[in-house]
Order: C-alpha cells, then structure tokens, then sequence
DNA sequence: GTCTATAGGGGGATAGAC
DNA sequence: GTCTATCCCCCTATAGAC
C-alpha cells in the first residue's frame, strides 16, 4: 500500500462506529456515506456491496488479533501464558474498540454471510486459550478457555465503554483469574 | 392468564429463534410469520410492531433470569454464592436459549429502542455478581464482576451451541472460578 | 382471530456526468 | 475517484373480508 485510499479508510471507520452502536443490519449504506463525508457512489466504487465490505472489516480485525496474540504467546515468560494472550487481547480492543463490538456480536450468530471464517478463528482463539491454560499448568478443558475468552470480552467492552478508568493492568488481573 | 394465546407464543418463540441465528434487524416479519405458521396479519394482531414484540422478548427474559438469580443467591451456602448465581444463570440459558442469545448480542448496542431497560438489567447483574463475590471472600471491583459475567456468558452458549455434552456442574465450575 | 391484498417508504445497488 | 439521480425490490404496517 504505498498510497493508501483514504476515501476508503473513512468508509470502514464510520461503518465499524456504526455497526458498533446499532448492529449491521441496523446501519445503511447512506448512513456510512454520510458519517464518512462522501457520497453513496464512493462507498460503492470502494467495496462490491454492504456485505463483502463488513466480512473484510471481520476477517480483517479477527487476523490481526490472532497476530498480536500469537507474537505476544512467543515471548510470554513462565507462568503469564494466559495473563500474556487477554493482556494481548485487550490492547487489541484499545486501539480498535469498534471492530472489536462488531466481532463480538457477531460471534454468537449462526446464519450471517461471514460466518464460516468467524467460526474458524472462534476455534484458534479456543485452542490458544487452551495452549496458553496448559502452559500455566491449570484446567484447560473447552469451558475454561470458554470461561477465560468470555471474561477478556466482557472486561474489555466494560472498560472501553462503561468504565474508561480501568487501568489495563487491573483488566488484565480480573480476566485472566 | 387463563386461556393462554396459543399464536401469540408460536410467534414469540419463532421470532427468538429467528433473531438468535440472524439478529433482530435481520429478521423479517414475513420470516417470522411463516417459521410461526401464522400469517403476518396475525403476527400485528398480537404486536403492536415488530420493535413492541422484542422489546418484550428482551425485558421478560432479563425479568425473568433476574428473579431466578435472586431466588437462588437467598438460600446460597457460604462460599458457593458466586456458583449459586452462575449455574441459575445457565439454567435459565438451558430453558430458553434463543432469547438469552437474542439478549446477550444486544447488550453492547448503544443505539436501540429497548436499550434503556437492557442497560438498566445489566446494572443489576452486576451489583449482585458483587454482592456474590463479597459473600465468597473474593475480590469484588467491577472489572471482575464482569470477568464473571463474561465467563458464564459464554460458557453458557458454548455449551448450548457447540458442545452439548458440557455438563452443568463442569460449565459451573469452569465460569465461576 | 385469522386470513389476503396492498399501501407506502426505505434500502441496496447502478448509471453516467464530471 | 467522486458525485447526483434513479431503479426496483422488499420490508413494515394497514385495510378489510371472512
């Protein structure tokens, strides 16, 4: 990307703020439009349809989670496997709290068009968790790495919405208990 | 009630599964009609409109797992409130999973119709996952009441959802510790 | 109470000028 | 690349017969 369209960075913006506070389904295109500041055919010279633009904006946050999580798994000293991978997580949802919404709504929904490749990264995400679990030599069946993935969710969505005061460390404490 | 209406509740049920697998925007009234094997005249003869109809889906299941929760924390053994609250929770998910789904992808949206009984719901969740942790000599702030909450959010679905076998004690102990 | 038929509006998407 | 104008479908909701 050596220049990046910035028209199209603005659409996918206001379609995650969007998305974030009323669902997809619940946000228009004309809406996006005008949130970015351009016209309905830009949205559309930009992005096939509604559709491929949100399962890029999923794919898109859900790759670079697992990213940042595995990298930060790589370096994560004895005994913080798990404290490492929500501390990882939480950051993620720092610097993209909107994405972050929209993924986690979308979670639980089983006939959406993206869901094949969310139901994939559900399972990594599961699998690290587990990985990260044995490493700290604690239980590590599917409901706990289901325990610990709903914990760093509902902690980081308390912080970056309801309680903006929460230091990091503090989330990072309660989550990965 | 004493001649309950028998389509009225096929619609209910009908539009909670419809909305769990596909969310509520996505959701027609044609679809609603159709899966309910009504017409969709008889669907507005019940409700008043498609927002009326799960606005009352939404706040009688909060009313209903609320008071579930509260009976189960009253005659709670020492040290077992916290268990005491999570295994009603996921009890009530068991009886009625298509609305607890419904709920839970709501509870982040800002900008909805019904959000302020919603917000108001999880205000109470909260405080009493913190009176629980209090009563079992646990660290109470609201970053782990909502640890809490999160874990059994999402053991409870991944055991509806995906792994079925998961027995209730095995999805308690993994989302209360 | 339940149906069919239809009104009315809003939504995704496209065409074509600039 | 960005705009305006427009198409056309489908969705919510209503009217009115039975």
């Amino acid at each position: 990307m050596a220049r990046p369209n910035v028209s199209r960075q603005k659409v996918l913006d206001a379609a995650a703020e969007l998305a974030a506070a009323k669902g997809i389904s619940a946000t228009t295109v004309d809406e996006i439009a005008s949130a970015a500041g351009v016209a309905k055919g830009s949205v559309y010279y930009n992005f096939e349809s509604k559709e491929a633009m949100y399962s890029l904006l999923i794919t898109d946050a859900l790759e670079r989670a697992a990213l940042r999580i595995r990298a930060a798994l790589n370096n994560a000293a004895d005994g913080t496997a798990v404290a490492t991978v929500v501390r990882a997580f939480l950051m993620g949802i720092d610097e993209h709290p909107a994405a972050g919404k929209v993924v986690a709504t979308e979670m639980f929904r089983l006939d959406r068009p993206w869901n094949e490749s969310l139901a994939a990264q559900r399972d990594v995400f599961f699998s690290t968790l587990q990985d990260a679990l044995v490493r700290d030599g604690r239980e590590s069946s599917v409901s706990d790495a289901a325990a610990v993935f709903g914990a760093m969710l509902m902690v980081g969505f308390e912080r970056v919405v309801f309680s903006p005061s929460m230091s990091l460390e503090r989330a990072v404490a309660s989550a990965a208990r």
